[in-house]
DNA sequence: CTATTTGTTTATCC
DNA sequence: AGGATAAACAAATA
């Protein structure tokens, strides 16, 4: 499900049990989730230690407890972080449970494994969350490097290109659809052959989608307005918001991507 | 039964 | 070498 702002809400349902200490860690140690990480170390390292912070970059989670314990959630495709007060139930796919000093439990779970749980003990940022593609907003995410990018690419259709992560961290899917429904832009062009004034406007529309979706979405899961593309892509038959004809939807880049074709060229 | 899924990694081909 | 594409991963849902 998620991509950027799903993460950020996700993350902040555990953000309440900053300051508490962790009281036991239960996982189911054999789930694909865990490829890779040291679940034995995790388990006992984290005893004891308080949450400290808990950060967003792209689709990436990282929650900090003590002063050296870097736990990274990575959400795949049905990947959910939730905080169950006391007596809640397990569910099925809980395949990470930490209790808290208050009794809230910090959940992960995902039933179809495509997420990831990362592990470090270590005194500097671990690998995983210090090298980072720059984020939307920051000075460093420049039109000029998203153009460096797009030539780079230049075979590739556009929609493909803005769902990689090197470059565009934490637009997955329905948000490069939104962006480019809202820059009129058809998502099988290829990315080397949008002109300047396009790609001025694809820029503009990356990070006005970002901020959309952060604001409506990561405070309490909202529903997008339906005046954006968001609430008729999902299933055949959807009418464009702007022109009241059919969408498309199509398979490019691997993805089922939705567009209007009257409205995007 | 079939087809579909808001993601990433790996293999393979060019 | 580096880019493009398809398959694999796995389970629920329609």
């Amino acid at each position: 499900m998620p991509e950027l702002a799903e993460v950020e809400y996700y993350c902040n349902q555990w953000r309440p049990a900053i300051g508490k200490k962790v009281v036991s860690v239960r996982l189911n140690a054999e789930k694909r989730v865990f490829r890779g990480v040291d679940v034995a170390k995790l388990q006992v390292e984290l005893l004891g230690q308080l949450l400290v912070d808990a950060a967003t970059h792209g689709k990436q989670m990282c929650f900090r407890f003590g002063s050296s314990n870097w736990l990274g959630v990575h959400l795949g495709m049905t990947g959910k972080t939730r905080l169950r007060v006391v007596d809640g139930l397990a569910e099925k796919h809980d395949h990470l449970q930490i209790r808290m000093s208050d009794g809230g439990v910090l959940v992960f779970s995902d039933p179809r494994m495509f997420g990831r749980i990362l592990y470090a003990n270590t005194e500097s940022l671990p690998l995983w969350w210090n090298d980072l593609p720059s984020e939307i907003f920051s000075d460093e995410f420049t039109e000029e490097r998203v153009n460096e990018f797009l030539n780079r690419r230049a075979r590739s259709p556009i929609k493909a290109v803005l769902l990689m992560q090197a470059m565009f961290p934490g637009i997955g899917n329905w948000m490069a659809d939104e962006i480019l429904w809202r820059a009129r832009i058809r998502p099988d062009r290829k990315a080397g052959q949008l002109e300047p004034q396009e790609r001025v406007l694809l820029f503009a529309c990356i990070q006005q989608v970002t901020a959309d979706a952060l604001r409506v979405i990561a405070p309490d899961w909202g529903t997008p307005p339906n005046d954006w593309l968001f609430n008729h892509r999902w299933k055949d038959g959807g009418v464009c918001p702007k022109t009241g004809t059919s969408l498309r939807r199509e398979s490019i880049g691997g993805r089922t991507t939705c567009w209007s074709p009257k409205w995007q060229r």
